[in-house]
DNA sequence: ACGAGCCTACGACGTTTGTAGTAGATCTGA
DNA sequence: TCAGATCTACTACAAACGTCGTAGGCTCGT
Protein backbone atom coordinates (compact mmCIF):
# COMPACT_ATOMS: atom_id res chain seq x y z
CA UNK A 1 0.00 0.00 0.00
CA UNK A 2 2.87 2.30 0.75
CA UNK A 3 1.59 5.58 2.07
CA UNK A 4 1.46 8.49 -0.27
CA UNK A 5 3.48 11.45 0.92
CA UNK A 6 3.38 14.97 -0.38
CA UNK A 7 6.49 16.95 -1.06
CA UNK A 8 6.46 18.72 2.25
CA UNK A 9 5.64 15.59 4.15
CA UNK A 10 8.53 13.91 2.46
CA UNK A 11 10.90 16.66 3.44
CA UNK A 12 9.81 16.37 7.00
CA UNK A 13 10.13 12.63 6.89
CA UNK A 14 13.69 13.06 5.71
CA UNK A 15 14.37 14.90 8.92
CA UNK A 16 12.67 12.21 10.95
CA UNK A 17 14.62 9.49 9.22
CA UNK A 18 17.83 11.33 9.84
CA UNK A 19 17.07 11.77 13.52
CA UNK A 20 15.54 8.35 13.98
CA UNK A 21 13.49 9.65 16.84
CA UNK A 22 12.77 13.26 17.66
CA UNK A 23 10.51 15.97 18.96
CA UNK A 24 8.76 18.45 16.74
CA UNK A 25 11.31 21.05 17.70
CA UNK A 26 14.21 18.83 16.73
CA UNK A 27 12.57 17.95 13.48
CA UNK A 28 12.00 21.55 12.63
CA UNK A 29 15.59 22.40 13.38
CA UNK A 30 16.79 19.53 11.29
CA UNK A 31 15.22 21.06 8.21
CA UNK A 32 17.51 23.01 5.92
CA UNK A 33 17.00 26.52 7.13
CA UNK A 34 16.29 27.81 3.69
CA UNK A 35 12.94 26.14 3.66
CA UNK A 36 12.18 25.90 7.31
CA UNK A 37 8.48 26.35 8.05
CA UNK A 38 7.13 27.70 11.30
CA UNK A 39 7.16 25.40 14.26
CA UNK A 40 3.43 24.84 14.13
CA UNK A 41 3.57 24.06 10.46
CA UNK A 42 5.94 21.23 11.17
CA UNK A 43 3.71 20.17 14.01
CA UNK A 44 0.68 20.07 11.74
CA UNK A 45 2.48 17.97 9.20
CA UNK A 46 3.70 15.61 11.85
CA UNK A 47 0.15 15.17 13.02
CA UNK A 48 -0.96 14.44 9.50
CA UNK A 49 1.88 12.00 9.09
CA UNK A 50 0.75 10.36 12.25
CA UNK A 51 -2.76 9.97 10.88
CA UNK A 52 -1.35 8.51 7.72
CA UNK A 53 0.62 6.06 9.77
CA UNK A 54 4.00 7.34 8.70
CA UNK A 55 5.21 8.17 12.19
CA UNK A 56 4.07 7.45 15.72
CA UNK A 57 4.58 8.87 19.17
CA UNK A 58 6.89 6.65 21.12
CA UNK A 59 7.26 8.48 24.39
CA UNK A 60 7.32 11.80 26.03
CA UNK A 61 10.27 13.76 27.29
CA UNK A 62 9.31 16.63 29.49
CA UNK A 63 6.08 17.76 27.93
CA UNK A 64 7.20 17.01 24.41
CA UNK A 65 6.18 14.02 22.35
CA UNK A 66 8.89 12.05 20.69
CA UNK A 67 8.10 10.69 17.24
CA UNK A 68 9.73 8.05 15.19
CA UNK A 69 9.17 6.77 11.67
CA UNK A 70 6.87 3.89 10.94
CA UNK A 71 7.68 3.72 7.27
CA UNK A 72 11.20 3.36 6.06
CA UNK A 73 12.82 5.78 3.82
CA UNK A 74 13.30 3.09 1.29
CA UNK A 75 9.63 2.20 1.29
CA UNK A 76 8.65 5.81 0.83
CA UNK A 77 11.13 6.30 -1.95
CA UNK A 78 9.93 3.16 -3.54
CA UNK A 79 6.46 4.52 -3.65
CA UNK A 80 7.73 7.55 -5.53
CA UNK A 81 9.56 5.37 -7.98
CA UNK A 82 6.52 3.23 -8.57
CA UNK A 83 4.41 6.26 -9.27
CA UNK A 84 6.91 7.50 -11.76
CA UNK A 85 7.34 4.14 -13.39
CA UNK A 86 3.62 3.92 -13.76
CA UNK A 87 3.73 7.00 -15.92
CA UNK A 88 6.40 5.37 -17.99
CA UNK A 89 4.29 2.37 -18.61
CA UNK A 90 5.47 0.36 -15.67
CA UNK A 91 8.83 -0.51 -17.05
CA UNK A 92 12.00 1.31 -16.13
CA UNK A 93 13.31 1.07 -19.65
CA UNK A 94 11.80 4.23 -20.97
CA UNK A 95 12.89 5.97 -17.83
CA UNK A 96 16.44 4.81 -18.28
CA UNK A 97 16.39 5.78 -21.89
CA UNK A 98 15.36 9.27 -21.11
CA UNK A 99 17.94 9.62 -18.38
CA UNK A 100 20.56 8.64 -20.88
CA UNK A 101 19.18 10.91 -23.51
CA UNK A 102 19.39 13.91 -21.26
CA UNK A 103 22.85 13.00 -20.20
CA UNK A 104 21.83 12.43 -16.61
CA UNK A 105 22.97 8.86 -16.85
CA UNK A 106 26.24 8.11 -18.53
CA UNK A 107 27.71 5.00 -19.95
CA UNK A 108 30.10 4.99 -17.05
CA UNK A 109 27.26 5.07 -14.58
CA UNK A 110 25.72 2.11 -16.25
CA UNK A 111 28.91 0.17 -16.42
CA UNK A 112 29.76 0.69 -12.82
CA UNK A 113 26.25 -0.21 -11.84
CA UNK A 114 26.47 -3.32 -13.91
CA UNK A 115 29.66 -4.48 -12.35
CA UNK A 116 28.31 -3.71 -8.93
CA UNK A 117 25.37 -5.95 -9.60
CA UNK A 118 27.45 -8.64 -11.13
CA UNK A 119 29.59 -8.64 -8.06
CA UNK A 120 26.58 -8.78 -5.82
CA UNK A 121 25.02 -11.52 -7.85
CA UNK A 122 28.03 -13.76 -7.75
CA UNK A 123 27.92 -13.14 -4.06
CA UNK A 124 31.38 -13.61 -2.67
CA UNK A 125 32.24 -16.36 -5.08
CA UNK A 126 35.03 -15.75 -7.49
CA UNK A 127 34.21 -14.43 -10.88
CA UNK A 128 35.44 -10.92 -11.30
CA UNK A 129 35.01 -11.03 -15.04
CA UNK A 130 32.89 -7.99 -15.79
CA UNK A 131 35.08 -6.14 -13.40
CA UNK A 132 35.99 -2.69 -14.54
CA UNK A 133 35.34 -1.17 -11.21
CA UNK A 134 35.73 2.44 -11.98
CA UNK A 135 35.12 5.03 -9.38
CA UNK A 136 33.67 7.66 -11.54
CA UNK A 137 32.38 10.85 -10.16
CA UNK A 138 29.40 12.20 -11.96
CA UNK A 139 29.12 15.61 -13.43
CA UNK A 140 26.08 17.66 -13.30
CA UNK A 141 24.45 18.97 -16.40
CA UNK A 142 24.05 22.65 -17.11
CA UNK B 1 10.79 26.00 -16.30
CA UNK B 2 8.98 22.92 -17.45
CA UNK B 3 5.39 23.22 -16.36
CA UNK B 4 4.30 21.22 -13.39
CA UNK B 5 1.44 18.86 -14.16
CA UNK B 6 -0.73 17.03 -11.69
CA UNK B 7 -1.60 13.39 -12.09
CA UNK B 8 -4.91 14.04 -13.76
CA UNK B 9 -3.50 16.75 -15.96
CA UNK B 10 -0.83 14.35 -17.03
CA UNK B 11 -3.32 11.69 -17.92
CA UNK B 12 -5.22 14.12 -20.00
CA UNK B 13 -2.07 15.31 -21.65
CA UNK B 14 -1.31 11.73 -22.57
CA UNK B 15 -4.53 11.72 -24.50
CA UNK B 16 -3.69 15.00 -26.15
CA UNK B 17 -0.24 13.79 -27.08
CA UNK B 18 -1.70 10.66 -28.54
CA UNK B 19 -4.22 12.56 -30.60
CA UNK B 20 -1.88 15.36 -31.54
CA UNK B 21 -4.80 17.67 -31.94
CA UNK B 22 -8.29 17.16 -30.63
CA UNK B 23 -11.52 18.46 -29.21
CA UNK B 24 -12.53 18.04 -25.61
CA UNK B 25 -14.88 15.27 -26.62
CA UNK B 26 -12.16 13.37 -28.43
CA UNK B 27 -9.81 13.79 -25.55
CA UNK B 28 -12.35 12.48 -23.13
CA UNK B 29 -13.02 9.47 -25.28
CA UNK B 30 -9.35 8.79 -25.64
CA UNK B 31 -9.07 8.27 -21.91
CA UNK B 32 -9.07 4.69 -20.68
CA UNK B 33 -12.69 4.15 -19.84
CA UNK B 34 -11.92 2.88 -16.41
CA UNK B 35 -10.95 6.29 -15.25
CA UNK B 36 -12.90 8.47 -17.58
CA UNK B 37 -14.12 11.64 -15.90
CA UNK B 38 -17.22 13.52 -16.96
CA UNK B 39 -17.01 15.60 -20.08
CA UNK B 40 -16.95 18.84 -18.17
CA UNK B 41 -14.24 17.57 -15.90
CA UNK B 42 -12.03 17.04 -18.89
CA UNK B 43 -13.03 20.42 -20.15
CA UNK B 44 -12.04 22.05 -16.89
CA UNK B 45 -8.67 20.40 -16.92
CA UNK B 46 -8.07 21.40 -20.49
CA UNK B 47 -8.81 24.97 -19.55
CA UNK B 48 -6.37 24.77 -16.71
CA UNK B 49 -3.79 23.24 -18.98
CA UNK B 50 -4.37 26.09 -21.33
CA UNK B 51 -3.71 28.59 -18.56
CA UNK B 52 -0.56 26.75 -17.67
CA UNK B 53 0.55 26.92 -21.25
CA UNK B 54 0.51 23.19 -21.79
CA UNK B 55 -1.99 23.26 -24.64
CA UNK B 56 -3.55 25.87 -26.87
CA UNK B 57 -6.57 26.26 -29.06
CA UNK B 58 -5.61 26.02 -32.66
CA UNK B 59 -8.89 26.27 -34.44
CA UNK B 60 -12.53 25.56 -34.29
CA UNK B 61 -14.47 22.83 -36.00
CA UNK B 62 -18.19 23.32 -35.83
CA UNK B 63 -18.61 24.92 -32.49
CA UNK B 64 -15.86 22.95 -30.86
CA UNK B 65 -12.38 24.16 -30.08
CA UNK B 66 -9.50 22.04 -31.18
CA UNK B 67 -6.55 21.87 -28.84
CA UNK B 68 -3.03 20.76 -29.34
CA UNK B 69 -0.08 20.33 -26.99
CA UNK B 70 2.41 23.08 -26.42
CA UNK B 71 4.72 21.03 -24.27
CA UNK B 72 6.14 17.79 -25.48
CA UNK B 73 5.60 14.57 -23.73
CA UNK B 74 9.29 14.24 -23.28
CA UNK B 75 9.57 17.61 -21.62
CA UNK B 76 6.75 16.80 -19.26
CA UNK B 77 8.21 13.44 -18.40
CA UNK B 78 11.52 15.02 -17.88
CA UNK B 79 10.05 17.30 -15.33
CA UNK B 80 8.79 14.30 -13.43
CA UNK B 81 12.15 12.67 -13.55
CA UNK B 82 13.89 15.75 -12.34
CA UNK B 83 11.55 16.02 -9.42
CA UNK B 84 12.19 12.44 -8.47
CA UNK B 85 15.91 12.75 -8.89
CA UNK B 86 15.85 15.74 -6.65
CA UNK B 87 14.52 13.56 -3.88
CA UNK B 88 17.34 11.16 -4.55
CA UNK B 89 19.92 13.83 -4.14
CA UNK B 90 20.11 14.83 -7.77
CA UNK B 91 21.95 11.80 -8.97
CA UNK B 92 20.28 8.85 -10.62
CA UNK B 93 22.57 6.42 -8.88
CA UNK B 94 20.51 5.88 -5.81
CA UNK B 95 17.47 5.60 -8.02
CA UNK B 96 19.13 2.94 -10.11
CA UNK B 97 20.32 1.14 -7.09
CA UNK B 98 16.87 0.92 -5.66
CA UNK B 99 15.39 -0.21 -8.94
CA UNK B 100 17.87 -3.00 -8.97
CA UNK B 101 17.29 -3.82 -5.37
CA UNK B 102 13.59 -4.24 -5.90
CA UNK B 103 14.18 -6.29 -8.96
CA UNK B 104 12.52 -3.79 -11.22
CA UNK B 105 15.70 -3.40 -13.15
CA UNK B 106 17.60 -6.50 -14.09
CA UNK B 107 21.08 -7.12 -15.21
CA UNK B 108 19.66 -7.87 -18.63
CA UNK B 109 17.97 -4.51 -18.76
CA UNK B 110 21.20 -2.83 -17.93
CA UNK B 111 23.21 -4.77 -20.43
CA UNK B 112 20.81 -4.14 -23.23
CA UNK B 113 20.69 -0.50 -22.35
CA UNK B 114 24.43 -0.39 -22.32
CA UNK B 115 24.81 -1.86 -25.74
CA UNK B 116 22.09 0.37 -27.05
CA UNK B 117 24.01 3.37 -25.87
CA UNK B 118 27.27 2.06 -27.16
CA UNK B 119 25.67 1.66 -30.53
CA UNK B 120 24.20 5.12 -30.44
CA UNK B 121 27.47 6.62 -29.45
CA UNK B 122 29.44 5.06 -32.25
CA UNK B 123 26.63 5.66 -34.67
CA UNK B 124 27.06 9.37 -34.30
CA UNK B 125 30.65 8.79 -35.38
CA UNK B 126 31.87 11.20 -32.75
CA UNK B 127 34.04 9.94 -29.98
CA UNK B 128 32.77 6.71 -28.53
CA UNK B 129 33.72 7.61 -25.01
CA UNK B 130 31.15 9.44 -23.08
CA UNK B 131 27.63 10.10 -24.17
CA UNK B 132 26.91 13.20 -22.24
CA UNK B 133 25.59 15.62 -24.75
CA UNK B 134 24.05 14.10 -27.75
CA UNK B 135 21.40 16.11 -29.45
CA UNK B 136 19.85 13.15 -31.03
CA UNK B 137 16.79 13.67 -33.04
CA UNK B 138 14.46 10.82 -33.05
CA UNK B 139 11.45 9.89 -35.00
CA UNK B 140 8.07 10.97 -33.81
CA UNK B 141 5.76 8.35 -32.52
CA UNK B 142 2.45 7.96 -34.20
C1' DA C 1 5.86 28.82 44.63
C1' DC C 2 6.05 31.32 40.48
C1' DG C 3 6.72 33.14 36.05
C1' DA C 4 9.14 32.77 31.59
C1' DG C 5 9.06 29.55 28.09
C1' DC C 6 8.16 25.65 25.54
C1' DC C 7 4.53 22.30 23.99
C1' DT C 8 0.29 20.57 22.57
C1' DA C 9 -4.23 20.70 20.66
C1' DC C 10 -7.06 23.07 17.62
C1' DG C 11 -8.86 26.09 14.55
C1' DA C 12 -8.37 28.87 10.47
C1' DC C 13 -7.56 30.21 5.81
C1' DG C 14 -5.89 30.64 1.04
C1' DT C 15 -4.53 27.44 -2.90
C1' DT C 16 -4.57 23.60 -5.68
C1' DT C 17 -6.83 19.49 -7.38
C1' DG C 18 -10.47 16.60 -8.76
C1' DT C 19 -15.08 16.53 -10.13
C1' DA C 20 -19.16 18.06 -12.10
C1' DG C 21 -23.67 20.79 -12.92
C1' DT C 22 -26.02 24.51 -15.52
C1' DA C 23 -27.37 28.17 -18.71
C1' DG C 24 -27.23 29.64 -22.90
C1' DA C 25 -24.92 29.75 -27.59
C1' DT C 26 -24.32 27.04 -31.79
C1' DC C 27 -24.75 23.47 -35.06
C1' DT C 28 -27.16 20.05 -37.84
C1' DG C 29 -30.20 16.68 -39.73
C1' DA C 30 -34.87 16.04 -41.22
C1' DT D 1 -36.83 25.96 -40.28
C1' DC D 2 -36.35 24.26 -35.90
C1' DA D 3 -35.81 21.04 -32.17
C1' DG D 4 -32.56 18.12 -30.30
C1' DA D 5 -27.65 17.35 -29.75
C1' DT D 6 -23.41 19.46 -28.63
C1' DC D 7 -20.27 22.97 -26.91
C1' DT D 8 -18.59 26.58 -24.29
C1' DA D 9 -18.12 29.45 -20.36
C1' DC D 10 -19.09 29.67 -15.76
C1' DT D 11 -19.83 28.43 -11.18
C1' DA D 12 -19.55 25.33 -7.35
C1' DC D 13 -17.60 22.56 -3.98
C1' DA D 14 -15.23 19.14 -1.21
C1' DA D 15 -10.70 17.23 -0.11
C1' DA D 16 -5.89 17.81 0.14
C1' DC D 17 -2.00 20.90 1.03
C1' DG D 18 0.81 24.44 2.92
C1' DT D 19 0.95 27.74 6.47
C1' DC D 20 0.19 29.62 10.83
C1' DG D 21 -1.87 31.77 15.16
C1' DT D 22 -3.73 31.19 19.67
C1' DA D 23 -5.22 29.43 24.12
C1' DG D 24 -3.98 27.10 27.69
C1' DG D 25 -1.30 23.23 29.90
C1' DC D 26 3.43 21.62 31.67
C1' DT D 27 8.28 22.40 33.27
C1' DC D 28 12.15 24.11 35.27
C1' DG D 29 15.19 27.26 37.20
C1' DT D 30 15.42 30.44 40.88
Amino acid sequence: MAIKLTKLELEIMEAVWALRSASVREIQEQLPERKRPAYTTVQTIIYRLEEKGAVRRVKKIGNAHIFEPLVTRKAAHNRLIDDLLHVFGGSPRMLMAQLVETGQLTLEDIRSLESAIAKLASDGSSNPRTAATQTNQRRRRK
